[in-house]
RNA sequence: GCGGUGGUAGUUAAGUUGGUUAUAACGCCGGCCUGUCACGCCGGAGGCCGCGGGUUCGAGUCCCGUCCACCGCGCCA
């Protein structure tokens, strides 16, 4: 029968002790944080995951226990016996626990640790390559353990209104059916079926349509998501979604549900009410097409200004206004090669404002994001006070009418600077949107990394439906169960870049936390949906042909919604790396540090699941 | 697939025009110390300069290749 563990159990954690507890006897279990060895009496701090006490051994206590103590080094394991007593004058307001320390009578070593490869400490010095490597250390960091606790804390909520609110959380199968469009899939062989393959679940998408017909009516899940795709750094090749989905519901209902959820959530993760800043709880719709045209993005952050200005247009009225390259472009769109609806080209601005306090140097710096972002180059213009250009290479070119009408349009003032791209518009808008995220960092205008405390929601609605591919056809801009607007149904077949739906993106600061649509359960509005997709009613069932027999047998109306966790916990977290919110995360080029994985298996393994491998030669 | 940044004691970094024995801080080890909490003081150990070629009398430093990590583009309905 051992000592510790067996007889004496843990009584307290390691954070938890305060005044009232002075002259209890406690038994603490945790990790040495620091020892401090003063010859006379050894201090240890004693950590676990709710924080730290100061244990100290003193010869006049126990002699046997304070030579024990002496051996103590960081991260070894322990357990301690001892009496809280009231540090007097010798608190340490720095620590929750400060005003007390615990007198350590009898101590127990359960386990030594060679010296750790970096300090556990909050402010993560080391290099992460080493940090994953040894994550089960890392994780040992107080700021990373709070992290943790409010992923738990986010996700606790999350049940409690789904089941408060008459949602149930069901299951779905990960290893599935693999489905063309969207992600790229990881495939999983079949043992049984030689030569077949299973699919790892991108999302459940297609099963919770399904749980809509058979009369769940409210299903949420907490769901791991597979897809094989280049990283980010808010983006890992397995990660959790909210999913949700509700019958007889419009676009309306479903916001309306999913704003109480993110009230709560803010509640429970970090104490804020969202309803003081969004009163009754309704955050602000942004119609897709504006949040392209003022930010270039379909996640903008709101927290600051800086939009952008189109000047596609006035650029085509003005010939090009004497700029060489801006003529070239204004030419394609008189003689009708490109149209000012459908922008093959477009001509975007960006001002910095005067009080901004740039250098000409510090503006040079912005062709470096540009470059990054695959532009070539940033033409730029300062406003003199007279209204002309300055350090700019159009000064020589512009005519006076197209500056003025230019200065009018971006509402410069002199000392202004007026930033130009001009080229593809999917190109264009990559490079100002980053370029306009950039800027409002360097000004001040937002934090570097995390909320500064403002906490900007948004519904980013309306985008259109179908997007054009190289090959001039037409795509599924989300997926092809989308709802269009009834009163764009005509231009499904006339103008079908025209045509708008039912899909919507939640947005946090700048980022996409959730997506989802209204699902398109009409079975004749299906069919030319597909029929514009290129899709003949064959092919469309051979691909999704479980669904649309499923959506024959007695569809509701239906939709929702998908909430990226990680992603939420991240920025709940004020952290920039979703790499933090996950327990044993992937690194960029999707391998696991900790396990070293992946692996190549036998060559028995590979003939049990009928695979052979070809690795390809580099020449 | 493409572009950028980085890789030097256990860790974080410095390292000049290519030139003697590659520095510092923290950590580690030993000693001293009864009120520390970034404890202090004294002493010590610790290096395949990511890896492989090349140039050179001589390479951490220059050139070529390669690997790893990070950031971005493409990609992610």
């Amino acid at each position: 029968m051992a000592r510790f563990i067996d007889e004496l159990k843990r009584s307290h954690r390691c954070g938890e002790l305060r005044l009232d507890h002075v002259g209890q006897e406690v038994v603490l279990f945790g990790w040495v944080h620091t020892y401090r060895d003063l010859g006379g009496c050894v201090f240890i701090d004693l950590r676990d995951r709710e924080g730290i006490t100061q244990v100290v051994f003193e010869p006049q206590v126990n002699a046997d226990t304070h030579k024990v103590a002496d051996t103590l080094r960081k991260e070894w394991v322990i357990g301690v016996r001892g009496k809280v007593r009231d540090r007097g004058t010798m608190r340490n307001p720095k620590m929750d626990t400060g005003d007390i320390e615990v007198t350590g009578v009898e101590l127990m070593i359960f386990n030594q640790s060679p010296t750790p490869p970096f300090e556990i400490e909050d402010d993560p010095r080391t290099n992460e390559e080493l940090r994953l490597q040894y994550r089960f250390l890392d994780l040992r960091r107080p700021r990373v353990q709070k992290l943790f606790k409010l992923r738990h804390n986010v996700a606790q909520a999350t049940r409690r209104y789904f089941d408060e609110h008459g949602f149930l959380e069901i299951e779905t199968p990960m290893i599935v059916k693999y489905t063309p469009g969207g992600a790229r899939n990881f495939i999983v062989p079949s043992r049984l079926h030689a030569g077949q393959f299973y699919a790892l679940a991108e999302s459940p998408q297609l099963y919770k349509q399904m749980l809509m017909v058979s009369g769940f009516d409210r299903y949420f899940q907490i769901v791991k998501c597979f897809r094989d795709e280049d990283l980010r750094i808010d983006r890992q090749p397995e990660f959790t979604q909210i999913d949700v989905e509700m019958s007889f519901i419009n676009q309306d209902d479903l916001f309306g549900m999913i704003e109480g959820l993110m009230v709560n959530i803010f509640k429970a993760g970090l104490g804020v009410d969202l309803t003081e800043r969004y009163p009754g709880g309704k955050f602000p719709r942004l119609d897709f097409y504006e949040a392209m045209e003022k930010y270039g993005s379909d996640k903008p952050d709101l927290r600051f200004a800086l939009e952008h200005t189109d000047l596609t247009a006035i650029t085509v009225e003005h010939e090009g206004g004497g700029i060489p390259f801006f003529g070239d472009v204004a030419q394609k769109f008189k003689n009708g090669e490109y149209r000012l609806d459908l922008p093959e080209a477009i001509i975007k601005a960006l001002v910095i404002p005067a009080s901004a306090g740039f250098s000409r140097a510090d503006v040079d710096a912005f062709e470096t994001v540009v470059k990054q972002n695959g532009g070539k180059g940033l033409a730029r213009a300062k406003v003199a006070p007279d209204g002309t250009w300055t350090q700019s290479p159009f000064k020589k070119w512009a005519t006076d009418a197209y500056r003025e009408a230019v200065n009018a349009q971006t509402g410069a003032q002199p000392g202004d600077t007026i930033l130009f791209q001009v080229g593809p518009e999917a190109r264009v808008h990559v490079i100002m949107a980053n370029l306009r995220v950039h800027i409002a960092k360097k000004m001040g205008l937002i934090p570097e990394t995390g909320s500064g405390g403002d906490w900007n929601l948004s519904w980013v609605v309306a985008p259109p439906i179908f997007e054009r591919e190289e090959d001039g056809g037409w795509a599924a801009a989300h997926h092809a169960f989308t709802r269009p607007y009834d009163e764009d149904l005509d231009l499904i077949e006339n103008d079908p870049g025209k045509v708008r739906c039912y899909r919507y993106d939640l947005v946090l600061n700048g980022f996409e936390i959730g997506g989802g649509s209204i699902r398109l359960h009409d079975p004749e509005v299906q069919a030319r949906v597909f029929n514009t997709l290129g899709l003949d009613g064959e092919e469309a069932e051979r691909l999704f042909g479980f669904l649309l027999k499923a959506l024959r047998y007695g569809a509701p109306p239906h939709g929702g919604i998908a909430l990226g966790l990680d992603r939420i916990a991240m920025l709940l977290g004020e952290t920039n790396s979703i790499r933090d919110v996950v327990s044993f995360p992937k690194t960029q080029k999707a391998t696991d540090l900790l396990t070293d994985c992946p692996d190549p298996v036998s060559d028995d393994q590979l003939a049990d699941v009928h695979i052979r491998t070809v690795i390809p030669k580099k020449d």
